[in-house]
DNA sequence: CCTCGAATGTAGGCGTCGCCAACAATGATG
DNA sequence: CATCATTGTTGGCGACGCCTACATTCGAGG
C-alpha cells in the first residue's frame, strides 16, 4: 500500500553527486561513504555502483564538477576592462573565496589520483580553470606590463602561490578573513616581489 | 621449538613508525592500515593500539617526525654566509627535494586534522620549520634587502609559494626535475615579482 | 500493443578495516 | 619472590568497498 517511492529514482547519479558535495562540505572527505550516500538518497547500498564504477569514479566526477564551477567563478570575476593589478586582485579574491567554501572539494580536485586515465574531460576542465589566469598574464605580457618569459612558467608560479595560500587556509594556518583581506597585498607581492625598488 | 620471536617486541612503536613511513613512500597514504603494519612488523592486529590510541595518533606521530626531519634538512641547507638570492635558492632546493621524496608524508603534515589538541609538540615543530625561512627573510629585511612589512606576512606568501609548488609536484603537474631546475627562477620571481623593472 | 533486451535498483555475501574488551605473558618494583 | 603495570594476543562488532545473482522497470522493434 505504501506506494513509497518509484523503483527507479529518476536521476540517481545527480542526486548522489549533490549529496556527496553536501557531505563533503559539512563533514569532510573522510565522512564520504558510498553506502552512507545511498542511505541519504534512499536507495540500496549497491545502487551507486550502477552509476560510478567505484568510489574513485565518484570522486573524479565531483572534482570535474568542481573545476567547472571554479572556472565559471573565475570567468565571471574577470573584468578585462580593469588595469592589471585590480584585475588580478579580483581573480585572486574569487579563487580564495572558492577555496574557502569548498575546501574539501578543492583538496579532492588537487589529489593526483587520476593520472592513469587522465580522463581528458578532467584535463580540459583544469585547462579552462588555469586558463583564466594565463590569459590575463599573457595579455599583460603583450602590453609589457609583465616580464618576458614562458607564459606557462609565469602562470605556474602565480598559480602555485594561490594554491599554497588556499592550502594554508584549509590547514588552518590562515583564517578565511585574513586571507581575503590580504588578497590585495598578495597581488602586490606577486607583481613586485620581495625586493625594494 | 620454534622460539620464534620474544613475546615483547622491544621497540614496537619505532618499528611501526618506520614501517608506516616506508609504506607511505612506496604505496601512498591510502595503503596505510594499522592491521597491515602490524602484519609487516610481525605482531597481532591489536598490538599497535598499545602505542597509538587510534590511527590519527600514528599519523600525527608521522607528521611530527616529518617536521623534524624537514627542519633539520632546511637548517643544514642554510648557509648564512651566502648572499640573499643564492641563500634562498638553497633553501628552496632543500624544501623541494624533501617534497619530492616525501610527497605523501608532506601531505600528511599539511593535513589539518590536529587542530583540536594542537599538541604543542607539533606546533613547535612547525615553528622550527617555517622558522628557517623567516629567519633568513628577517635578516635580509634588516639589511634593507627586502621590503618592509610584517615578517610573518612576508614569510606567509613565500611559504605559500613553496607549498604550492610542492603541491603541483605531487599533483603531477610538475615533474621533480622541472621543479628543481626551476628553483633559481622561482627565487628570482619571489624577489622581483612579475613586473618589469 | 507486446515482447524482450538493456538499464537500473535490490539482496546478500566476502574480505578488510578501525576499534574495543577480555585474557596472557612479561618485566620492573617493592 | 610477589605484585602490578606494561605490552602483546584473541576474538568480535559494525562499517566499508566491491562483487554476484536476482528483481523491476523502461523503451525500441515487431
Amino acid at each position: 500500500m505504501p506506494e513509497s517511492r518509484p523503483y527507479h529514482h529518476g536521476d540517481l547519479r545527480a542526486a548522489l553527486l549533490a549529496a556527496a558535495e553536501r557531505t563533503l562540505r559539512e563533514k569532510g572527505t573522510a565522512a564520504l561513504s558510498l553506502r552512507e550516500l545511498a542511505r541519504e538518497v534512499g536507495v540500496s547500498h549497491a545502487a551507486p555502483g550502477r552509476h560510478f564504477k567505484d568510489k574513485q569514479a565518484l570522486l573524479n566526477a565531483l572534482a570535474l564538477a568542481g573545476y567547472e564551477r571554479l572556472a565559471q567563478s573565475l570567468n565571471t570575476a574577470d573584468d578585462p576592462a580593469l588595469p592589471l593589478e585590480p584585475r588580478l586582485t579580483a581573480l585572486v579574491r574569487a579563487y580564495l573565496a572558492f577555496a574557502i567554501d569548498n575546501a574539501a572539494l578543492l583538496e579532492l580536485m588537487y589529489a593526483r589520483k587520476h593520472e592513469p586515465d587522465a580522463s581528458e574531460q578532467m584535463a580540459a576542465a583544469v585547462e579552462q580553470t588555469v586558463g583564466s589566469l594565463e590569459r590575463v598574464l599573457a595579455e599583460a605580457q603583450q602590453r609589457g606590463e609583465v616580464i618576458d618569459g614562458d607564459p606557462a612558467e609565469l602562470n605556474l608560479v602565480t598559480g602555485a602561490t594561490l594554491h599554497g595560500v588556499a592550502g594554508f587556509i584549509s590547514a588552518g594556518w590562515l583564517t578565511p578573513e585574513a586571507a581575503l583581506a590580504g588578497a590585495e597585498g598578495l597581488v602586490h607581492f606577486l607583481l613586485h616581489g620581495l625586493k625594494p625598488r
